[in-house]
DNA sequence: GATGAATGAGTTTTCATTCAT
DNA sequence: GATGAATGAAAACTCATTCAT
């Protein structure tokens, strides 16, 4: 869709969207999908309630909205990140360091994402879209081929199926973006995305 | 206080808190506090809506008293599981086989727990109590101390600080425990704690 | 009734009667027909909750067993007082000094007293007891005889109809009485009952 | 404010507002604070309940409101009325007469009134206003001046101190309303204003 | 097309009353 | 006969959603 086609009314649109999506994904990272009304939204997006209705057909449409739009944008830069790095161990770099920055730089996502992704989605009425887990079941299995490939070529020991390489990498850099979430002055999130990998990487066992 | 001292009476009243607390945690873990009514709880308890004020002063009284219940079996358990073990490896399999055992056999506690640890607790007015914070903080600690030994005894190399180790392990059996949560059938919690306690220990890179 | 013929069962039947009742005149007093639960009033009255049943058959029938058993009372000392002294005035007098005297020394009643007899009787579901109604319209024409008999002897001059003079006087100690349980330090209530009298006989013109 | 700059919207708000506090008044003066229900507000006012909730954030916050906007004109229209008039008895007279045409052309707010004024009001949570008391105590105040400027004037003795002869006129007409509500045929609120300002001027004793 | 007032179902909570022990 | 645990009807209040303007 090129953006020379869109009228001037079509961008208008997009825009009150976004002002729409931005207002509540920042509510319901504050207070939690069930302490957000409607009403609360509207007056934010300085929208009228009747507005948010035309965009979206109810309360969970847009709240899922936010989050298959925010699982996209953060599938395709992963994906990317992954993509990019000349070796095994250049392209798990990407990926934490990529994680870490994009997490760091829009908060409000984060603890959506946690939300989500552990588990306590069942707080709102339905689960995930399929559309968005296999988003994330993507991402491990691009993840887990690059462990696949390190094997392959004996630049990695087989220390675990490479899935299960992929979940604990996955599962390491959300530990330490909670750490994060909670404390960001006593635990940053590492700058050098080796103080991550290298727990995995390194071997604990003298 | 020995059961003999408890009156039938009190032994009745404790079997009728008791069969609350359950009827009430399978509610929440199956469809988040806020989807769940006092009503729906009572007629699972099979007690009238006045008899769960009766034991419970709100609704939120009822929630926390789970958590806080669940928070400290938890916490005892997992305390004794990671004194036992002659050296610091069987203590740290210890924690991950004690961990595995105690939510497996327990399905609804894992859920609250991951809605809980994993920040989606701001879906509840109050956040979790200092209290629980504080168990959870000791188990990261008391992990943390067995890190420790076992780098000061050469035993361990220190891949990583103490604290940081403890959360890297205790985010993997975490990540192990989603995996099964989603698809026990494909993904079963690893009976030997190895399995997972290798991902940290072996070090990948040859 | 004889004292003598109430047996002990009888007797201790009777002095919880009256602890009920008194622990709910307290409680209504204070805080309201509607603010006040059966179970406090077993609380305060040291009672179970079924035994307060037993006495009475519901919250209303307690309340109203209150009002009725005050209102007598009140009832037969007024009588008694407005039949003593030798002329008009004096009888006047008698009823001035009485009224305040009881109320001050009952100050619980008094509240329920205002309570009931100006109109927010309506408050409570059911209004005034016929029987109580009579007794205070016994009151009044008690009184209006009195002044009936002044004006038949030339003591009084007919400044209004006997029953309106009774209605009058009756208004006059309520409004001192008012006064003085809003501030009893700034307005007691006066112990020479002529500085209320004097308003109705002294005229105010010159 | 002119009624020419309120928009079609706001003179249809207003109108709600009315309607809702007229059916307000209606019911809580027919049945009390506590034995009138939202929902039953909401249907004598043909509104929903929701609509009852955008006026008045609760229960008492509506009570409250009657009461305030009653008090107020109330005290309006009395103070005006003991303006008027050449000299004391006049005003006397106007006070009187005003008092009783106010009341008796509006039964629902008489109601209240009394369960507000003669100490009911402990059965609703929050006493009366400040500013209510206030009111009515600057009513008796300027009714107390009048009196005062009298007898400075030598035209009234002081048969009593100023203030309480201004509590005791206003406890006469309250009872003289009192027993018009009581039984309108058979005691109707006097129309000539001195049939009660005599029991105070004309001095009972030859 | 935008608006936001109106709706009422659904939720939490209280408390008078009953009745098994 | 006393007890007080259990009951559930009823009340206050909220908020997602609709629809007339």
């Amino acid at each position: 869709m090129l953006k020379k086609t869109l009228s001037r009314r079509e961008r208008e649109k997009l825009r009150q969207r976004r002002d729409m999506l931005a207002a509540s994904l920042e509510l319901f990272s504050e207070k939690g999908y069930h302490n957000v009304s409607m009403q609360e939204i509207a007056e934010r997006a300085e929208f009228a309630l009747g507005t948010l209705y035309k965009f979206f057909k109810n309360k969970e449409d847009l709240y899922k909205t936010i989050i298959a739009e925010q699982a996209d944008r953060f599938h395709e830069v992963l994906t990317n990140a992954m993509e990019e790095g000349d070796d095994e161990i250049e392209k798990l770099r990407n990926f934490v360091r990529t994680k870490g920055t994009m997490f760091i730089n829009d908060v409000s996502v984060v603890r959506l994402y946690f939300a989500e992704t552990q588990g306590a989605s069942f707080n709102i009425k339905a689960g995930l879209d399929k559309q968005i887990l296999e988003n994330i079941e993507q991402d491990l299995q691009q993840l887990a081929r690059i462990f696949e490939s390190g094997i392959e070529k004996k630049r990695f020991r087989k220390i675990a199926e490479p899935y299960y390489l992929a979940v604990s990498l996955n599962s390491l850099t959300d530990a330490f973006l909670l750490l994060w979430l909670e404390a960001p002055e006593r635990h940053p999130y590492p700058e050098n995305p080796d103080v991550i990998l290298d727990i995995l990487c390194k071997g604990l066992l003298e």
